[in-house]
Formats: structure tokens, sequence, C-alpha cells
DNA sequence: GAGGCGTACTGTATCGATTTAGAGAAGTTC
DNA sequence: GAACTTCTCTAAATCGATACAGTACGCCTC
């Protein structure tokens, strides 16, 4: 059987408490008397308080949860991802509390449900979750703080928001486009529809996308080139089914293999923009000249690739949202944080080529 | 106040075992009362059981923790360190279990305890530890499974090791320069000294260094050198702090700045290697030409720059070192993984000019 | 030597659940 | 109709700690 406080304590003959407290406040009891209790509990193989059961006592966990939209694991292969992560775990690390990434495997809602359920943490952070996840009303229910870099109805007075103005930074890259000259545009991007498949979508309006961000997103550019006269219906949706290189080649080429082909493609991530980067040299067509791309995000590969992209903060991202989390604002107002991002012009946008 | 087990069970006026079993055995009771307890929860705004009391009751945490070496946001920065997390997040997602990501200051030992005491976790897994951290004793203190990379005395029946044969690795690595001609030859590694600086160490011998990793690493080169017929006291070794490309460099230059210069240098990791290789252009020195270099870990970047190195497989030693953990083996034999590894040529070696 | 005060420790209640043994009622079998 | 199941549900014990009120006792003061 394994030792506990009362094990120590009946072994040097004193309290429980007593026990309890020659760990947690030394300054409670004569040293004399710790130096015997700790020695008595190193004999007997006490390790120490069990966390468990001093989490259930002082109502604290230690840690925070982080909620991914797709698999976990799919978390470490997105280099935006990783750097929102980056910035969290800072955050987490200067408050001493720990990480947990929570288990959301993606064929099983109900698995999320109970990850949720059974997260030991004082609060949880949403990274990028379609709004319908049963997670977050899981998530809601617990009455913990969340922070999340999506809106979403019914925010609770716990919840706070850490993100960007989503649909202000594509409306500048789609006015960007617009200044260009290109009226034949087309959008990639991932979860624009609920069908993990690769090709164009039926997608009468942004509106109907169950994902924040990429909604957001194509929000945005349905506006810029409503501005420049482009109509919505004109312009084709491409889904891909995961934020990676080779997809976005694939969906690339539901564009660029049918005439007439787009001038330019905004992908709504910059992974994606880096494989369309790639389904263009596969056909030899020049990026910039022939076809001008725009990526979202601008990961580090995007500089290196000179890829026009809309940049943003991920890491200051993750790191205000741990911030926020740990220590919840009293004034409403600073529950709201919109970071600043900016359009970056590099190689891969240039004049319409009729 | 929040509503307990209790507060539900009063409130439909059945015992608490009833409304606990409403949600954890739903087969002990009649459908009929499960839907009076339920929908009476979710008048009460009771958001189902609560998991510390539950995991202290059943003595399950439901998550793994993770332990880092440096901080726990550089884990994010290192390629190498991402793809070993997404291993180890793999099996975790598949095993329904979160990976509670430790807090761990590089200043402050005590938090590093502190939080492996305080974390709320069924097992550890190790990732790049030094052998002196009081960390590693509270792991063992607590009597949970652990995973680690680095073979360690006093190992008990509940630990088990996933890594590589380091020291033939770089065997391999160090045989491959003596076949190339090399005699003068510098390796570049980072925990080599204890003091966090960059420039040449005063190492006796490779047994010196407080890292697993390092330590054979290094001793690999060490045998491979002897064998051809270059004695470890002619061999540089340099520090550097942290496992990052400027540091590479600032390393190098230590080597590259003074006569004579090494005709090869080892790296004891490929990010360190690439730093070494910004270094040489930055001196109009061609890798594999003027200076050879050698890597280790087969990042993707090392395969883009065309860097020699030692190949192991990250994502693999994450998921291997989560499944053991997770359904730790009877037998004792097969707590024991050791992966392969091979060296990969490509264009940053050559033959030593004189 | 009565009163006040600080130190060092004890004992009990509490945290919020799960589990086990078993009570009581209803139905079944011989 | 006695014996046996089966189905529901309950009471009490348990998990391992912390919080807090309370007590014993020595020391100081006047």
């Amino acid at each position: 059987m394994r030792p506990t406080l009362q094990t120590v304590a009946d072994a040097v003959g004193v309290s429980r408490s007593t026990v309890s407290n020659a760990y947690s406040r030394p300054d409670q009891l004569s040293g004399d008397l710790r130096d015997r209790i700790l020695s008595a509990a190193a004999d007997l193989g006490y390790a120490g308080p069990d966390p468990t059961a001093r989490s259930l006592r002082k109502r604290r966990a230690g840690a925070i949860g982080m909620l991914f939209t797709a698999s976990l694991s799919f978390a470490f292969t997105d280099p935006y991802a990783v750097q929102y992560l980056r910035g969290l775990a800072e955050a987490a690390e200067q408050a001493r509390t720990g990480l947990l990434l929570l288990p959301l495997s993606d064929e099983d809602e109900s698995a999320a449900v109970a990850a949720v359920n059974d997260a030991v943490v004082d609060g949880f952070c949403v990274y990028c979750m379609p709004d319908w996840h049963p997670a977050l009303d899981a998530i809601a229910a617990r009455g913990l703080p969340v922070v999340s870099g999506q809106r979403r109805a019914g925010d609770g007075p716990l919840s706070a928001f850490v993100g960007i103005d989503e649909a202000a930074a594509t409306r500048a890259a789609g006015a960007h486009l617009m200044a260009l000259g290109h009226r034949r545009v087309a959008v990639i991007g991932d979860y624009l529809s609920v069908a993990p498949m690769i090709g164009p979508t039926t997608l009468a309006s942004p509106a109907d996308v169950a994902y924040y961000g990429s909604r957001e997103r194509l929000r945005g550019y349905q506006e810029a080139f409503a501005a420049g006269g482009v109509d919505w219906s004109t312009v084709t949706t491409v889904n891909v089914p995961g934020n990676c290189r080779r997809d976005g080649a694939a969906a690339a080429a539901h564009l660029l293999d049918r005439a007439p082909r787009p001038t330019a493609i905004a992908a709504l991530s910059d992974i994606v923009a880096l494989g369309v980067l790639d389904a263009l040299r596969a056909r030899g067509l020049r990026p910039g000249r022939d076809v001008s791309v725009v990526g979202f995000d601008d990961i580090p590969e995007a500089e290196a690739e000179g890829l026009t992209t809309v940049h943003q903060p991920a890491a200051d991202r993750g790191r205000r949202s741990g911030e926020l989390l740990l220590n919840p604002p009293t004034d409403p107002a600073d529950r709201t944080v919109v970071l600043p991002t900016h359009l970056v012009v590099r190689a891969t946008t240039g004049p319409a080529q009729s």
C-alpha cells in the first residue's frame, strides 16, 4: 500500500496536519520536528503530497488546457500552430503553469467532449474549432475561464478573445490584388466545406463556413473583390482537407488545369499557398507573372520563397492568450485583444496578365 | 456556490451515488430516473463530475507529463523537438490521453521539482535532461512509469528507454571524416560545459559532459577519431549555450578565425551545423571543399541545404516513448527500444584539403 | 500570580467524487 | 408459499490532502 500523509503521521506520532505543514508551510512547525517528519517520510518511501488530492482541496490544477481543431499531432506539423504554441508555452512557463494538450480525435466528437470533461485544468485555450463542435459547449459548461481566437455567440463573462481582425487582413490582401488589376480570382482554404475533400466548393456565401477564421478571411476577400467590381459568384472557392503543402498543390490543380484559369489565387494559409507555388512551377508557370499568389500567416518559409502574404503575430497570439487566461482582467473591455496584421508584398504578386 | 453531485441528488431526491451512476454507469439505474437526473443537473448548471475529484478516486489522471531540458517554449523552436513531440502526441491521442507539458524554468531548479510534484499525470516522459537535475529524482520518487531517451544509473523497474545508439551514430560520422583524410577536426555541441557560454571548452574527456546525448555523441567521435589516429587532446570542443543557428555560427567563429583552422567540424545537432555553414559562407569558405561539416538529427532543413548528417527517427522516438509509457510491457527486455540511425552523406563533406 | 500573548501542534470538517455491500421491492420458479 | 433472482437504489467507506478553529503550554508583564 502506498504511504500517505497519515502513514507518515502515524510513524512519527504527530497529526496528519503537521505532516502536511512540514511540506507546505515549514514555518508552522519547529525545524527539528520537520526534519524528523521528512526523514520518516523518506524511510517510508513517501514522495510528498499527492498532486491530485492537493488539487482537489486547493481548487487549483496548475495547468491550462489547450484545444486544437484537428488531431493534436497535427498541431506539430503546422508552423503557424507551433509558433502559437510557443507563445502560449512562454506565458504558461512564466506563470509556472503546465500546458495540457487535449487529445481530440477527428472522428469521434464524444471523445473530445470526454477529454474536456476529464481535463484537470484551471482554464481553456481554444485554437481553431468549428463553431458547432460540442467540445466548445462542454468547455462553456465547465465554468472555467476560456480564451479563444474565435468569437462565438453566447460567450460568457469568463471568456476572452485574443486574435486579429481576420476580415480586415484579407480585405487588404484582396485590395492589393484588385489594384494589380486581377479580376479572375480564386480562393483556396481549409475547412471551407464540411466534407474533407479537395476541390471546388459550392459556397453561396462566406457565412456558410463553419470555422471562424476561414469564414472571416473569406468575408474579407468577398468585400475587397466586391469593391473591385468582382461579384462573389464568379469567384471559385476550393477546399483543402488538411493544411498541408501537398493538398494546396492538388487544390491548385483544379484551378490551373481548366481554362480560363484565374490570374490570381488567394490561399487562406501560407502552407497552402506554398503548395500552390509548387503546382505553378510544376506547370512551368511563373508566380507573380503568370499567376499571382497570396498567402496568410507569414511563416518563415513564406519569406524564404518570396510569398506575398498577410503577416500575423503567431507567437504573440499564443502568449497574450496565455496571459489573459492566467490572470483574467476584471474590466470586460480588456477581455478583447485584437493584434495588428499587415500585408507583406513580396514576389508572388504582380500585375494581372490578361 | 458551484453545484456538486450532492446538489443534484438533493434536487432530485435521490442519493449521491445514483447521480454518479447516472453519469458513469447508465446501466445501473432506470432510464426514466436518469433522464430526470440529467435534466435537473442541466437546470442547476451542473456540468458533470469534477475531473479532479474523479482523478483522485480513480487513481488515474488521463494525462502524461513531458519534461524538457531547456525552457518549455524552447521545445517549439527546435525542429527536432517538434518532431519528437508530434510522435508523442500521436501516441497520446491514440490512447485518448492528454499531454501535459511541464514548465521548467532554466534558472530555478526547485520550480522544476515543484512542477513535477504538482503534475497530475499517470507517467512521465523525459526528453533531454542533465543527469544531475533534481527533477529526475523527483520523478523517480513519484513512483510512476517513466520513459526517457537517456540511460541513467538507478533506473527502476518502472522506467523504460527509447532512444538510439548515440555513440554508434557519431562513430559512423567520425569514421566518414577519417576516411576522407581529415585530421584537424573540431566538435561543436550544446551543453558540453556547465556554463552557458560560447567558446572552446576544457574537456578532458567526453565523460565529463552532464547530458547523456551530448556525452555519448562526443564519445562516438572520440572513438572514431582515435581509430583514425587522432588523439582526443588535439580535438577542439566548442560549447554553444542554445541549440540555435546563430550560436552555431558564433561558435564556428572560434574555430575559423584562428590558424590553423580545422578541416572538418562536427556539430552535435543540425541546427548548430547550419549555423556553422552560415559562418563558412560569411567568410567565403566553401562547405565540403574548404571545410567539411557534419550535423546530427537530419531535420528537413538539413536536406534542403545539403548537409551531411546522421539521420535519427525523431517522430518515431516520440511515438514509441508514448506507447511504452501508456502500456508498460511486462517483460523487462521490452523496456529498452533502440531505434536505428544512419549516416546521410550529402554535399558538406569532402576530402580533406591540407 | 492573574492576565495576556505567541508558538506549536491537534482534531475535525471539507473538497467532490467512486465503490462496495446490501436493503427492499417486484417478479420468477418449483 | 418458500426460495431465489433481478432490478433499483442507498448508506457508508474511501481516495489523500488542506483549512481552520481550537487547545496546551511556556513566557512575559505588572
